[in-house]
DNA sequence: GAAACAGTTTGATGGTTGTCAAAGTGTTAT
DNA sequence: ATAACACTTTGACAACCATCAAACTGTTTC
């Protein structure tokens, strides 16, 4: 928790502002499960469709969650753009995947307190 | 970053939209910061020196942030709510204090990818 | 007491956000 | 080439949020 520049602490507001939704931080969930599973999401291939990438698809988020495709949309862009997620195009798909070092510099800022010894 | 029951992920929600702004941000960094600089001590000292307030006065954020009283108490409430910080009223000051619990779950949720070896 | 202080509550206001429906874009399947 | 698919963009709207001014509560000091 060192000190931060005033731009520094608008940067991590706006990474909280992202993940301060329900709906969007079960996604940012979600691609953080799957970068570490890395494995891909399994919703496609029940069609026998080839998984078409190692993210998480944009539409596993439509059906886990009770929102429409142009809501989900619309939050992947505020991951997106908060620097959380970045997104690849695969034809007609757009998957997800974790933004490793902002991950990290969140965790960062959390480190543990004085008192707490390391486990 | 394990599975989060519905109201786990609600609750994780409402912490980080408290975090959301740069002004209760800032705030929480001064808690924090506060925490730090006064952690030799344990929760209640038992001396019968006066002991001033070992936490932040609300006063502080009202200087140091260019907005006014109200709004400050505004965002010292949303931090309580959120769980992130208590208050203490000692006479006419209020100070508050870290919540050291949710500030380890923050910690937890953001604990190191399988990729990240040990520092 | 009364005045000054520290903070809270209330009410109002301009701005932001989450959501959907409808229409649009680019890709794949037939 | 046509249709289906997987999103994205736009437009609209209700709900929420940050802020302030004014009025209020409780505490200390005179």
């Amino acid at each position: 928790m060192c000190r931060l520049t005033n731009k520094g602490v608008n940067l991590l507001a706006d990474a909280f502002k992202a993940l301060a939704h329900p709906n969007r931080l079960q996604m940012y969930l979600e691609v953080v499960r799957h970068h570490q599973a890395e494995q891909p999401l399994t919703e496609h291939s029940r069609s026998g469709l080839p998984a078409p990438a190692a993210g998480c698809g944009v539409a596993d988020f439509i059906s886990k969650l009770s929102i429409g495709a142009p809501t989900v949309s619309h939050h992947v862009k505020a991951l997106v753009d908060a620097g959380l997620i970045r997104v690849e195009k695969q034809g007609k798909y757009v998957s997800c995947f974790l933004n490793e070092d902002v991950y990290r510099e969140l965790g960062d800022f959390f480190r543990p307190l004085p008192s707490q010894e390391k486990a």
